[in-house]
DNA sequence: TTGGTACTGTGCAAGCCATGAACACTTCAT
DNA sequence: ATGAAGTGTTCATGGCTTGCACAGTACCAA
């Protein structure tokens, strides 16, 4: 039963490669979708999201703008591919200890995100895209033994996944000092700038406890998401091994 | 000691109030940043963050949208004021129990990111604005008692933030089939084409596990993800229980 | 009182962007 | 070979942010 794919969500059937092949008249394309997106891929890696405008995408190919709507029906259906491409594949998994297991599909995207930092920026409104569902599938295939129920694992994948997704956004927009001396000698000023302007503004509004928790030296040091995600990834763990062991029991 | 303000990242100065009035000549503003942030937010309540752009907001103030430019300094600033507001005053909670209290503000986010769902889509470019510092300094006032070191207080605001942003992301794009037979009947359509769909390109693909988990009743079932909600709080709140307990000891 | 000056809102403009319509051209099916 | 289908082009529209020059307005100082 060939499901109406008028009513999906545009790029969803694009994404899993369903396309309605007609005649094959007319002249032969000079492109394919493929090469539009890889193209679209290696601008947004330069240059972030932004850069992978239809315009730019079709300068780059040496086409029109226009011509690239012959491939993709839309600019949303180019982010949809796009941003699936970008998922790349999952990570080989040990399928002996779930923990370990879920801690490295953990980091793995998290690490994902940080070095293509414009797909936090693209709005997820497709839910599951090939690359996307390949993740998914490689985690729920080693949380399986654990005996949890599906929408459980679903929930702990999501719990994992935007656990990677917000320390990637944090890492991101927060610079660590280290990478900013490497960039940017300057940008030491700003981060300067940004604490004292903070605790100085958070003193006067009375609001002490995050000022504290500012001014601490571990905040804003070196590599602090880092250590934040592993924090918060050891809570998470904890808090999933728990369930599981109250459920067996 | 006045803290180079032009160091600052855009809008972060603005959103503290920190202006410079300059003297006091010319003609009086007929309007003021207030009013403009005011006008911006209601458009983004009503249309969603795309239609709070200048020559709208500028429009129905009555005034081109140039003139914007005299109290706001770029868009982006205007979206820091913007989302700043939109983020309100946080709940009072309860200084006895912070486990109920961290149950609470994670809930209160949750709901207020899906009374603001445009607020998601905001890039969070500027770390620590008014509102949004009031937030984090309630969490963290009644996390104090439990002893945690600063920095860890901070990681698990950030994990309740995470979960709640997340989830209700995930509520807004995949919305339940009760909210779409509210909407427009005919989304039933699109819901059961995306159920279809998915299911027969997982199961040709070999993503079983994933395939499964979907095919499961619960998936895509009325207010999932309110109970997927509630589910990862309840982890991660065990998880952040138990690691208090371990350092107590 | 008067002149200067700083600040306001406006018009005009440039330069992006996504997208639509008309058109010429190419290839294949009949 | 002729027509239909498909491809890439040009032209066009309307949206966006943002800069610059200008006219007007209100305050300050003389």
């Amino acid at each position: 039963m060939p499901a109406d794919l008028d009513a999906l969500p545009p790029g969803l059937a694009a994404a899993w490669g369903v396309v309605d092949v007609g005649g094959r008249r007319g002249p032969k394309p000079a492109h394919s979708v493929d090469e539009i997106v890889a193209v679209a891929l290696e601008l947004a890696d330069e240059e972030g999201i932004a850069a992978a405008s239809l315009p730019k995408v079709a300068a780059r190919i040496g086409v029109t703008a226009n011509a690239l709507y012959r491939y993709v029906s839309s600019k949303e259906e180019l982010v949809v591919l796009l941003a699936d491409r970008a998922w790349g594949d999952p990570p080989k998994l040990p399928d002996t200890d779930w923990r370990a297991a879920a801690e490295l599909w953990a980091h793995t995207l998290f690490d994902h995100f940080l070095s293509r930092p414009w797909l936090l920026d693209v709005p997820a409104t497709v839910p599951l895209t090939p690359h996307n569902a390949a993740w998914l599938d490689a985690l729920i295939t080693v949380l399986r033994p654990t005996g949890l129920p599906g929408p459980e694992m679903l929930n702990c994948a999501y719990l994992l996944d935007s656990h990677a997704r917000y320390g990637a956004g944090l890492r991101r927009n927060m610079p660590t000092p280290a990478s900013l001396r490497r960039t940017n000698p300057d940008h030491q000023r700003a981060t300067d700038a940004v604490r004292t302007f903070l605790n100085s503004q958070l003193r006067t509004r009375n609001l002490n406890a995050v000022a504290d928790v500012v001014q601490d030296p571990m905040f804003l040091a070196d590599e602090p998401s880092l250590d934040g995600f592993d924090f918060g990834l050891a809570r998470i763990l904890d808090g999933i091994e728990a369930h599981i062991r109250k459920r067996s029991a």
